[in-house]
DNA sequence: CATATTTGCCCATGATATCCCATAGTGTCC
DNA sequence: GGACACTATGGGATATCATGGGCAAATATG
């Protein structure tokens, strides 16, 4: 299970390639797919980054054990898994950002990697800014129950 | 588990570079990941240090089972976990400290690093003097509470 | 079928971080 | 008290990362 942590500001180039930060890269199991995928999110104007193997849970946790799912799921199937896409690095470490995930979340020539642990977000700079310090404030306000959060963790 | 005592001023030399105490590295697990992981803290001008294991606990208390989380979850997952950097020790024994996190702590020549049992936190020196006389006077208006305290640990 | 356009691979570059060695100060052990 | 071990610190050499351009194969377009 890899560990998203960190936050990197790098260029997307006239070919919208952007190189993936190596902190994320080599948190990616060696053996497996060489990429990552990326899909919008429906919360904010950024995109959302996993790696396959969450992916695979998430599809799991969504459709249940029989595969009939609900209407909510139906839902959350279509918005998450129908606008996922799977990047694979180039020999670079870089990926390709597709045009609509890059009109999603309004990146044009800088792209903000940012970590949260089992997954990252994708931002633009200036837009991530803005999110980051409302971020902060909720978190100063809950700062409090950070005790209990990782004594649950025990 | 590792515990972090004792307070240790050390010089950051032009690259970045500091030397963690030998009090702390000898506390880490030797066949671990080799550094420690630093982040901005939201509530005081410094930063907080901890080792792999404890930041792969927090990351699993603030995801939680799916990986959707609440919005308070978020925002502490972006405070924390969007901020931490995992430094690796060079074969010294030295961390580098990235540009960002120095700024935070208002760090330019000297780290103090500051051991508080699980964790720990690196201060620029005058800072944390003026923080720890806070921390003292209030210390002692609560001396009281100490006995229960010191008995639920047990 | 010829011609654009994309897609992925290879190489080159500057900036940065990492490694390796050298030194000085400190404490420890005979 | 003297030799030794180890920590903290500094500088120079080397490897790695992010980035950009070019080339060729695959795909689309007319």
């Amino acid at each position: 299970m890899p560990l998203f942590l960190s936050t990197t500001t790098n260029r997307v180039d006239r070919k919208g390639r952007v190189s993936v930060p190596v902190a994320f890269r080599s948190s990616l199991p060696a053996s497996g797919y060489q990429g990552i995928i990326a899909y919008a999110s429906f919360k904010h104007a950024c995109l959302h980054g996993a790696d396959l193997g969450f992916m695979e849970q998430l599809s799991d946790s969504i459709h249940g054990d029989f595969g009939l799912y609900s209407d909510e799921n139906e839902a959350l199937a279509n918005a998450i898994l129908g606008s996922a896409r799977q990047l694979s690095f180039d020999p670079e470490g870089r990926i390709n950002l597709s045009k609509d995930l890059m009109d999603h979340a309004g990146i044009t020539s800088e792209a903000t990697f940012v970590g949260l642990g089992k997954t990252f977000q994708i931002w633009e700079p200036a837009a991530y800014e803005a999110h980051r310090l409302v971020q902060l404030a909720l978190a100063k306000t809950k700062a409090g129950e950070l005790g209990p959060i990782i004594r649950r963790g025990d």
